[in-house]
DNA sequence: CTTTCGTATCAAGATTCGTTGATGTAAGTT
DNA sequence: AACTTACATCAACGAATCTTGATACGAAAG
């Protein structure tokens, strides 16, 4: 297995951060099918505009979505490069439990 | 590879939610060498001791952190099954990108 | 039993985040 | 040009979260 690289934890802590809320993993859901308008999110999740188009800022920010712009129409899809830095941060911290390495002062 | 179960998005956003934060970012990151004390995580972390507990609580809530008591002191260690219901619902979005499905409607 | 040590809890304030409704803007239509 | 469509931004508010300092609690020590 190759080692993950490590991550800042300030990177590390804005990217769980978008990745906190439920909606936000929603649209990331419908996301996983390939490219999607705004529209069509809209209507899938049954969100006000203007919620939709904040959580998506929010994603965008995190790096975890790119947009396109096609006339009138806004196409936002998957960046799996922030969702691997996401990975990679957990595989700095999923590790075999130490049975408690002689414990030092406690 | 085995298939990740599907984690339900409450329980994924609550997860992420504790991850979210930078000072318990590194709270995990001290537990991956093995238990540790409170003491020992105030110490490390220079943090109020009451702030470090409320930040062990949250982590402690979102099933990331176990604790045991032990005399005076109580020791903290990571919960590996915890982080893979993170890493289940990573999995779950980290997928091939698809080309653009044949646009619906936008 | 009193004191001390390690940790948890609480109340209060500061900060951040999510939500709503209104307005702005860019692109296409007529 | 005026209008519409698709989306973004803004201000305002409430709700959740973080931080601090004080207090409470459980376990050991004296």
């Amino acid at each position: 297995m190759v080692l993950a690289p490590s991550i800042p934890v300030a990177r590390a802590a804005a990217v769980f951060q978008a990745l906190s809320d439920e909606k936000r993993l929603r649209i990331l859901g419908l996301l996983v099918g390939g490219e999607q308008c705004v529209c069509e999110l809209t209507e899938a999740l049954d969100l006000p505009q203007s919620l939709l188009s904040f959580h998506l800022k929010a994603l965008k920010a995190a790096g975890l979505v790119a947009d396109r712009r096609d006339g009138r129409w806004v196409h936002y899809s998957l960046r799996p490069s922030g969702l691997e830095e996401a990975k990679d941060a957990l595989d700095a911290l999923v590790v075999e439990p130490i049975p408690r390495a002689k414990a030092a002062r406690c």
